[in-house]
RNA sequence: GGUCCCAUCGUCUAGUGGCCUAGGACACCGGCCUCUCACGUCGGUAACACGGGUUCGAGUCCCGUUGGGACCA
């Protein structure tokens, strides 16, 4: 194979789920790994569930997550022609037939062969009849009725069908339109497609396929099969499961490195390696390592590995999509100097972009709200001593710089002979209102003198009105 | 019902006959660090579904059972 093709067909009947992403994901990687190529197209020949918003969800998901397509994206309506042409071909070389047999005939046999003990399966009645096109004709595939055929693939190892488990099954409808198999098989021989890595849902219908392959007289491709994604329940995964949607996933305030990362070792492993960066896959991704076990997906560990990708990420790179939360409670850090120090203050504290945004707002808001058990445990009468000496030494400083925040904070303890956590704690509530944020220190730096002074005000003069009720 | 696939800690997995008294990660529990919360760090609990073979030796190979799942109907 000197290149390699591979492809991802999504139906448009909904959103992007991540087992497909998954599945667009080995694809695009392994292209990218072998420096192929990797095809998009769309498998719309439903056209009862098939809608443009979906066409549109799926791009939009993709882009998001970075996989990107050398070829396509193709539509299966708009390729009518080149299935009949396939299925002339067939015909024309004795590989296919056509048969008149009404679905209520075809019912009739399944039944007598499941009574007699036997498959439900078409009985061959117009196999060797050589009849002519017709209005109610389909057109049936002239299968083989004995030996076996081999599906060779990489990820289950070799699978053996007995040909006389299949039929002459379908490939072209009344109405002129290719089925399921032919149309796949059909795309993926014009479009160059050798590699095709799907879910293993596919496994019965390769069979099928591999004799399509055989009787147009092309070569095999690569087939890989690669486990389904399941939820808590060891069900597949669906949508009382929780999200599946890939861009709900963003939504939530997920990176797409850490969804890549996390669907590409759900199902394939590199030794003990947990992280990865895509350009790290690109390197290392293989065929060979994909498990043959369904896997369950896990939301505690993509928060993990949320987390460990935000704290690898560098501030700067974390702006961009972090900005959409904030506007969302209302704050527009576009062209906020401040904004790179928050977020280096707040990446080893947050899983989530959404919690990050809800951890940075204290940094934006002109008036601070107090937690309610924030304010009665930590700002009472003892905390006013410690607030009034260093708001006063913080007002007299020269330099603010947080090493000389430091500083004020160290002669503080100094003066008043308490411990650091006693004076920290309540100028945190002052400054943040919540007992938990980040250094105290860097939050005093960054919040800027002005706004700590009037905040350190505030509070003291909240103390001293609720002293005085 | 038929055909096919799968089976290591709760979860994701390493393991391709001796390196396994089964390793890593998430979660959980405890110590350390510490201005809070985190991060980090150290340690702990926890698995080869079951039964037969093959072999000097089996998590690793074979068969069966059980249990999951997929597809077709």
């Amino acid at each position: 194979m000197t290149h390699v093709v591979t492809r991802f067909p999504p139906s448009p009947t909904g959103y992007l789920h991540v087992g497909g992403a998954r599945t667009a994901l080995f694809n695009w990687l392994y292209a990218r790994r072998m420096k192929g190529k990797f095809v998009l197209r769309i498998e719309d020949t439903d056209t009862a569930r098939s809608t443009q918003a979906s066409v549109d969800a799926i791009f939009e998901a993709l882009e998001w997550l970075g996989l990107d397509w050398d070829d396509g994206p193709y539509y299966q309506t708009r390729r009518f022609p080149v299935y009949r042409e396939h299925i002339q071909k067939l015909l024309d070389t004795g590989h296919a037939y056509y048969c008149t047999c009404s679905p209520a005939q075809v019912e009739q046999m399944r039944q007598k062969a499941l009574a007699t003990g036997g498959k439900p399966k078409y009985d061959g009645t117009c196999r060797t009849k050589n009849l002519p096109p017709g209005d109610t004709a389909v057109v049936r595939f002239k299968a083989p009725l004995a030996g076996t055929t081999v599906l060779e693939d990489v990820v289950k190892g070799n699978i053996v069908f007995r040909n006389d488990e299949l039929d002459d099954f379908v490939i072209c409808r009344s109405d002129g339109s290719p089925t399921y198999n032919l149309a796949v098989v059909v795309d993926d021989i014009t479009m160059g497609v050798n590699t095709i890595i799907r879910g293993d849902d596919h496994v019965m219908n390769t069979p099928k396929q591999i004799q399509l392959y055989k009787a147009f007289g092309c070569p095999l491709p690569l087939f890989g099969h690669v486990p389904m994604v399941l939820g808590r329940d060891r069900a597949r995964l669906s949508k009382r499961h929780g999200a599946t949607s890939v861009t709900a996933y963003r939504d939530m305030g997920f990176l797409p490195e850490t969804l890549i990362n996390y669907l590409v070792r759900l199902g394939w492993s590199h030794g003990d390696q947990e992280f990865f960066t895509k350009d790290e896959l690109i390197e290392v991704f293989n065929l060979e390592n994909i498990g043959r076990a369904a896997g369950v997906f896990d939301m505690e560990k993509l928060l993990a590995l949320n987390a460990d990708h935000i704290k690898a990420a560098p501030a700067a790179r974390l702006v961009e999509p972090l900005a959409p939360f904030l506007r969302e409670t209302g704050v527009d850090i576009e062209g906020d100097p401040k904004t790179e120090k928050v977020i280096a203050t707040l990446k080893a504290r947050s899983k989530t972009l959404l919690e990050m945004a809800q951890s940075a707002l204290f940094y934006y808001q002109e008036e601070i709200v107090y937690e309610e058990d924030a304010a009665r445990k930590v700002l009472t009468v003892e905390a006013l001593a410690p607030l009034q000496s260093v708001t006063a030494r913080l007002e007299a400083l020269e330099d603010y710089s947080e090493p000389s925040i430091e500083a004020v904070f160290k002669a503080v303890a100094e003066e008043t002979g308490l411990k650091l956590g006693k004076i920290a704690q309540p100028v945190r509530v002052a400054l943040s209102g919540r007992t938990a944020s980040p250094g105290i220190f860097e939050i005093t730096a960054i919040i800027g003198k002005e706004r700590v002074l009037a905040r350190l005000r505030k509070a003291m003069a909240y103390i001293e009105q609720k002293g005085i009720a």
